[in-house]
DNA sequence: ATGGTTGTCATACAA
């Protein structure tokens, strides 16, 4: 059976609710991972959201800043959130979805919001560069400690990080910009080898080809100049590599009135 | 080299 998750960074649920509407309308993924839904528990629109279509709903959120939630089409036997850096940020959620969405045995679904790590690349100078550098290390820690993957698993997110030379419009001008220097680049691959994810979309999308997901508020005409990147991220564990079918960008979302700055990405397996 | 925008919560702060 086919299988299909989506990642999107929704900058504030509560204000694009409608746009999380047309979405699901129009792509109907069996599963939606969204990352600062900026919404604190009491204030999530739990009801509005499965009046969608997507009765089983996890959220973790927290009053103005990040948030992540998990809608599903299908139950899931159990939720989790990880605390890493000591903090109680609302950076992580995950499921375990239960035989009927396509695996015998289930699988986990991990939701993950890296921090974006502020504007100058030098952890010395800037606590945020230190606490992004710091989430990486923990989330290599955290897959060192599951060990290799026993069942099917999906790791997907706003990592806020740009790994390859044509994730980012430009490799040279970039270097030092935050989420694409190499400390940033190096720790993400190097977690993401280490623990056997495979890139969904480099897998089916090879470089030198482009690929953004995130195109800043700040550009004039963001499409004309198309200055994007590509931060949103599906991994796949390696027994799931042969089973991608297809992954999409939503390049699209990004010109609805008031968009988010991120689009979302949609993988589909055939399980 | 600089500033450019958006969201939350109501004043800076995070992205």
């Amino acid at each position: 059976m086919r299988f299909t998750v989506t990642t999107w960074n929704i900058n504030s649920v509560r204000l694009r609710i409608e746009q999380v509407r047309r979405f699901l309308h129009e792509v109907a993924p069996d599963v939606l991972c969204l990352q600062e839904t900026k919404c604190p528990e009491d204030r999530f629109p739990l009801e509005t959201l499965q009046s969608f279509g997507y009765r089983h709903v996890v959220h973790c959120g927290q009053k103005g800043y990040n948030g992540v939630a998990i809608l599903s089409r299908y139950s899931f036997s159990a939720r989790d959130g990880l605390e890493l850096c000591a903090r109680r940020d609302a950076r992580h959620v995950s499921i375990t979805l239960g035989p009927d969405a396509g695996a015998a045995a289930g699988f986990v679904v991990h939701n993950f919001y890296v921090p974006a790590g502020g504007d100058v690349p030098d952890p010395d100078l800037n606590p945020k560069f230190a606490h992004k550098l710091s989430f990486l290390a923990e989330m290599r820690r955290w897959g060192d400690e599951r060990g290799p993957a026993k069942a099917p698993a999906v790791l997907v997110g706003d990592l806020n990080v740009a790994p390859l030379e044509h994730d980012v419009w430009s490799h040279r001008q970039l270097l030092d910009v935050v989420s694409h220097t190499p400390v940033e680049t190096e720790a993400l691959e190097t977690l993401r080898g280490e623990a056997g994810w495979v890139d969904s979309a480099r897998h089916l999308t090879p470089e030198p080809e482009k690929i953004y997901t995130w195109w800043s508020y700040r550009a004039q005409d963001w499409a004309a100049s198309d200055r994007g990147r590509r931060l949103d991220h599906i991994w796949v564990s390696p027994d799931l590599a042969g089973a991608l079918r297809s992954v999409e960008v939503s390049r699209g979302t990004r010109s609805w009135t008031r968009p988010s700055d991120h689009v979302p990405v949609t993988a589909a397996m055939e399980l």
